[in-house]
DNA sequence: TTTAATTCCTATTAATTTAGTAGGAATTAT
DNA sequence: ATAATTCCTACTAAATTAATAGGAATTAAA
C-alpha cells in the first residue's frame, strides 16, 4: 500500500495539474482545504517534491507552490520512490536501488528474482506512463462514459 | 517491498517445494538452517502458513511441516496477503479488501484510482500464476539457458 | 512409562517507520 | 514597518516490524 504521504503528494499534485494550468503559486493552506491534508504535514510534503525538481515555489506573501514541468513530464513512478522508496519488491529486482538478497546462494537462476522482476516491469510500464496530464485525462475521459 | 516474514515464507514454501516432494514432516530448524531464517521467527511464520491451510504439521518427536496441497495450487498472491496484506496499492482498488478512500469525491472518475486498478490488474495477474511448482520451474529453466 | 524431541501458543520487547506537530527564522508584497 | 507566507529543524506519539522467551501439549521410541 502506498503511504499517507505518497498518496497527499498525489493528490496534491493532481489538483495543481487540473486547477493551477497557468503555474501561478498556490498558498498550502488553499491546497490542504481542497484536498484535505493536515495543513503542516502538507507543507513538509510539498518541500520535498520542491526539492525534488517536480514543484517551484515562491516564498513571502503571496508565495505558494506550483508545479516546475510540464504535467506531461511528472509520472507516479517518480513520486512514489520519492515517498515510499524503490517500487519493486524485493532488493534483488531493483535498478535504481539494487541490492542483493541476503544469502541468495544464486541470484541468475533463482525463480522467486524472476517473478518478482515479471512484476517490476509491468508496474513501472504503468507507472512511468501515468503522468499528471495522463491521470487528468483519464477523469474527464471515465466522466464522459457516465454520462 | 515485501516484508521479511513474508520473504521468509515465500523461501520456505520454496525449499518444500523443491526439497520434500514426498511431503513428509520437515523441521522448523531444518528449514530454518537451510534457508537461513531465524528459527523462533520461523516457528511464528510456519504456524500462520498452517493455520492459512498452506501448510500441514505433525506434533511431537519426529514432527515438521509439509505443503499440504499441489505446489501448483499455492501462489505468490495468497502468500503475500498472508503476511502483509492487500497486493493492491490504494485500498479503493482492493477486491478483497477494499475500502473507500477518505475525502474521495467521485471514486467512479477517479484518474488515480483507474491507474492503481490497472497495476493491481497486472500485479495479479503475475502472481497468481506465480505458484510454487512455476517457481521451481523457473529456477531450472534459468539454470538450463545459463549451462 | 519415562524421556527426548518436537510443535503450539501467548506474551514481551526493541527498533524502525509513519504520521504527524511545534516554533520560529527567512523572505516578500504592500 | 507589517502581514503573510515559505523554509527549516526538532520533536513526539502511535503503529508496525522483526524478532525472542518460556513453557504447555503432543508424539515416538527406549
Amino acid at each position: 500500500m502506498l503511504s499517507r504521504k505518497a498518496k497527499y503528494a498525489i493528490n496534491a499534485l493532481v489538483f495543481l495539474a487540473r486547477e493551477n494550468k497557468k503555474r501561478e503559486p498556490i498558498q498550502i493552506s488553499k491546497i490542504s482545504e481542497s484536498e484535505n491534508i493536515p495543513r503542516k504535514f502538507l507543507e513538509a510534503i510539498l518541500l520535498d517534491l520542491r526539492n525534488a525538481g517536480i514543484l517551484q515555489s515562491r516564498k513571502g506573501k503571496f508565495g505558494g507552490y506550483y508545479l516546475q514541468k510540464d504535467p506531461k513530464e511528472i509520472n507516479m513512478a517518480t513520486v512514489m520512490r520519492l515517498f515510499d522508496g524503490p517500487i519493486a519488491l524485493l532488493p534483488c529486482v531493483a535498478s535504481n536501488n539494487y541490492e542483493q538478497c541476503e544469502e541468495c546462494t544464486d541470484e541468475a537462476t533463482c525463480g522467486i528474482r524472476d517473478v518478482f522482476s515479471e512484476v517490476r516491469i509491468e508496474t513501472l510500464r504503468i507507472l512511468n506512463n501515468a503522468t499528471l496530464a495522463d491521470i487528468v485525462k483519464r477523469s474527464k475521459s471515465l466522466a464522459k462514459k457516465i454520462k
